[in-house]
DNA sequence: GGCTGGTAAATTGTTTACAGTTTTCACAGT
DNA sequence: ACTGTGAAAACTGTAAACAATTTACCAGCC
C-alpha cells in the first residue's frame, strides 16, 4: 500500500516540497549548461512558461535567481538572455577558480584519511582506463566527479556551492569546446601528481599543487586560442548571439 | 565605482532606467547590511510591497535574487527570512574569503605601480591617523575602502564582485559586533606588511600577506568567540530569530 | 535603393484577483 | 491550568489581466 505511494509522487508532490519557482530555475540552468539555450540566446518568458505548463510569474522569478547566479541576464523591457562569457571573462573565472580550488586543497590536506584516499584513487584508476581507450565521453562526467570529490571533501559548504557555480560557469564559454584542450593523459598525471600531494600532509604542497592544476588547465586554454586564432578581449553584448558557433 | 546610497534620488526617473525590481533588491540589502532588518527577521511582503510603493510581484522578484546572493532565506508558504549566518559559516567565508584576497594580492604584485602605491599609502596614513585618535567610526570605512582598493586594483572583476559578495555577507553573522575583536593598531601594523609585501613584486609573498592578513581576523573573531564563550556550532534555523542580540 | 514615419503585433513590466497553506486564537473538554 | 480542536485571519503561491515598451512591417518620400 504504502510502496504505491511512494512512487507516484512525482510531479505534484515535487512542487508541493519545492516550489515551481525552483523546479523551474533548476530546468531552465540544466537548459543552459546541456547547451539546449545558448549563450547569447534570449528567453521568452511566454514560450518558456507554457513549455513548462506555468504561468509567467514563478518564470521570472526564476530568471532573476539564475540573474543573480550569473547564468543570464536581464535587461529592461527586452528580456533576459544567457550569459555570454567572452574570453577576458572566462579567463578571470579560471584564477577565481584557481584560488578555491588551491583553498580546497589546503583544507583537504588537514583531513585526508585513508577511506577518502582510496575513493580518489578508485576515481584516478577508472579516468586512466577510459583514457587509455581515449573514452572522453566516459573520461569527462569521472573528472568532474574527482574535482568535485575533492572540494566536497574539504568539508566546507559555502567554498563547495561557489565552486559548484563557477565550474557551471564555464559553459557560458563561447568557444566551449576548446575547454578540454589539455587531452586525457596530460591532466591524469597532474592528478596523480594532487592526490600525492593531499596525502603528504603538506598543506602547502597542497595548496599550490591544486591551484597549479586549474591554472594550468587555463593555460592550456590560452594555448588553444591562440592556435584557434582567436583572440582574447572581445566583449558581452547580447545582441551578438549569432555569432557563438565556436571554433 | 560610486554607490548611488549618497542620494535616495527620485522614484520615478530610476524606474526608468533600472527596474523596478532591481531597484527593490538594492533598497531591501540596504536594509539589511545597515540592520533594519535583523538576521532571522521574517519579510512580510505585502507589508514591504506597500512600503515601497508597489506590488508584491516585483517584490518577490527582488526577493529570489537576494536569496541566490545568499542574503536571505525563502521557506515555501512560510515566507522570506534574513540570512542568519552561524559561527561555522561565518568561519567557512572567512576561508573563501582569504583565499579571495590571497588571489587580488598576487594579481595587484603583478601590476603594483607609483600611482597605485601613493593611493595605498594615503589610506594607511587616514587609517593610523583614525586609529591614533582611536576614531572607530572614521576607521572602519577607511578599512573598508582600503581593503576594497586592492580587490578592485587586481583587476579581475569576477573576483571584485564575488568579494563584495562575501564581505556584505559578515553582516548576517549575529555576533557580528565580534568581527571587529582585532583592534585598530593591530590591523594597521598587518596592513602596512601587506602593502610593503604588494610593492615588492615578490607574487608568493604578496599572496601569502593577503591571505594570512584574513585569517589572522578570523582568528582574532575565534579569541573573542571564545572570550564570550560562544561555541562554534549552531545551526541556522530562521526560526530563532529572537536571540540576535550580539554580545 | 534607402531612409523616414507611423501603425500593428509581440513582448515585457506591473498590478490585481484568486487559490491554497500556515498561523492565530478562542473555546470546549479534561 | 492545560491540551486539543476548529474556524477565521493572515499570508504566500500562482494565474490572469492590464499597461507600457519594443520590435516588425509597410507605405510614402527623398
Amino acid at each position: 500500500m504504502e510502496d504505491n505511494l511512494t512512487q507516484p509522487l512525482d510531479d505534484l508532490t515535487v512542487v508541493k516540497t519545492v516550489s515551481l519557482t525552483n523546479a523551474l530555475e533548476k530546468q531552465i540552468e540544466r537548459l543552459i549548461v546541456e547547451g539546449e539555450l545558448a549563450p547569447g540566446e534570449r528567453l521568452n518568458e511566454i514560450q518558456l512558461a507554457s513549455r513548462f505548463g506555468t504561468s509567467r510569474g514563478p518564470l521570472r522569478e526564476a530568471t532573476r535567481s539564475l540573474e543573480a547566479k550569473g547564468f543570464v541576464e536581464v535587461i529592461r523591457n527586452r528580456g533576459v538572455f544567457v550569459r555570454q562569457l567572452s574570453v577576458a571573462e572566462a579567463l578571470e573565472v579560471y584564477d577565481v577558480r584557481a584560488a578555491l580550488f588551491g583553498l580546497a586543497g589546503r583544507l583537504l590536506a588537514q583531513k585526508m584519511n585513508d577511506e577518502l584516499l582510496a575513493k580518489l584513487n578508485r576515481q584516478l584508476d577508472a579516468m586512466e582506463a577510459a583514457a587509455a581507450k581515449s573514452d572522453f565521453d566516459t573520461y569527462y562526467p569521472l573528472n568532474l566527479e574527482f574535482h568535485r570529490t575533492i572540494v566536497e571533501s574539504a568539508g566546507n559548504k559555502t567554498l563547495f556551492a561557489e565552486y559548484l557555480r563557477f565550474v557551471k560557469k564555464m559553459h557560458l564559454f563561447r568557444a566551449k569546446s576548446l575547454v578540454q584542450g589539455g587531452g586525457l593523459a596530460v591532466s591524469n598525471r597532474e592528478h596523480r601528481e594532487m592526490v600525492d600531494a593531499l596525502a603528504s600532509g603538506d598543506v602547502e604542497r597542497a595548496h599550490a599543487s591544486c591551484w597549479r592544476h586549474v591554472e594550468r588547465a587555463k593555460a592550456r586554454l590560452l594555448a588553444a586560442l591562440e592556435a584557434a586564432q582567436i583572440q582574447p578581449a572581445e566583449g558581452v553584448s547580447p545582441d551578438a548571439a549569432k555569432s557563438a558557433s565556436p571554433v
